[in-house]
DNA sequence: TACCGTTGTAAGCATGCGCTTACAAGCAGA
DNA sequence: TCTGCTTGTAAGCGCATGCTTACAACGGTA
């Protein structure tokens, strides 16, 4: 254990990054509560009171990291790629595990405060309105939810509950049955009861 | 607080039940790991003492909590209602707080320990069983997980998370566009190339 | 070289946790 | 009434946690 932190023995920024770097690492590996700062600064290989001297708090850390991931990969994806990239991103079988880290640590996070909650529901808002954005339907808002709470559905139990055969299907099985239902659902156009145009026989 | 309680002063099987409802109450409120053994034998109105005399420990305690509410509603509801009654469970709205209340005390405790995971394995694993019963698809245990996963994400973007404009949404609505989906995936025929027979429009 | 702010370290504080122990009080059978 | 098991209680043990403090080492500047 502990991280490389060669280099320069003392510069503040590298140590700030090696706990950032661990800090994700760790949070998304056991989420917030099971994560310890202990266990923090140990893989940085620092010392866990420069912790507290550069971020203040482990909440504040957690803050950090959820925002600097979850932007970084906001940013990079685009909006008609975003549904498929957030799914496999929360099936770990491929290598890119670096992928919508941030969905899956805040996913194992869930519950442990409410300030953690509270950075969860920003970051679920920024990925909605991007898939409400490939919706014309006027409930739209509604509907990007629906498909956010599948993706962090299918994250739950494929990561954290691991449950069989979920857990162990291969991706493209998963999304070749989740996505055409999902763009069915974001692009479904609503009648005015409220059902969607598609019976359900 | 501290429940009711009276009666005989001395009955170890009443005591034993008041400690099962405290826990069932509070772990689905908080979640297992800020439910504190104190708490709940608190709101038991009973002696923390007892709760290890009775149970163990407080995992064991868990234990038997979701078997006992996961059982129970499982066991009285018919299959082919299930899904809309799991689902309605996950939406707080009605006063029928207690349906379904293992899959809630489940869901704000996911990550707290492999043994809570197992937990809620194993209950996935009955409601998966019984969904899986309403499709004729090759691949109905697949299908069912990733219905079964969409309850859950929408309990967590719900209940937990409480992202708007989910959070705010009446039942009726959410019903209305997620039940005819999910039952589309669960009936739906897989066409060779793996999407579903019905097209998007 | 002498200084001084920055970076790193070791030790520990206060708290809350799950769980245990030693003991009192109630109840049943003799 | 006496005895012995069951049920209830008060106190606290040991530990891990987030966070703080007092101090040493470094390195740029004068």
């Amino acid at each position: 254990m502990g991280e490389d932190r060669q280099g320069r023995r003392r510069d503040a920024e590298a140590t700030r990054q090696a706990l950032l770097d661990a800090a994700a690492a760790l949070f998304t590996e056991r989420g917030y509560d099971r994560t310890t700062v202990r266990a923090i600064a140990a893989r940085a290989g620092v010392n866990q009171a420069l912790l507290f001297r550069y971020f203040g708090s482990k909440r504040a850390l957690f803050g950090e990291v959820v925002e600097r991931s979850g932007h970084r990969q906001l940013l990079t994806t685009q909006p008609e790629r975003l549904l498929e990239m957030a799914l496999r991103g929360m099936l770990p079988a491929g290598a890119d595990s670096s992928g919508h880290q941030a969905l899956e640590a805040f996913l194992r996070s869930t519950g442990s405060s409410d300030e953690i909650d509270a950075a969860g529901r920003l970051l679920g808002n920024e990925y909605a309105r991007v898939l409400e954005s490939l919706s014309d339907a006027p409930d739209a808002p509604l509907r990007a939810d629906l498909v956010l709470a599948w993706l962090l559905g299918v994250g739950l139990m494929r990561v954290v509950v691991r449950k069989a055969p979920l857990a162990d299907a291969d991706p493209d099985s998963i999304c070749a049955l989740v996505l055409p239902a999902a763009r069915t659902l974001l692009e479904g156009i609503a009648t005015s009861d409220g059902k969607t145009c598609r019976q359900a026989q």
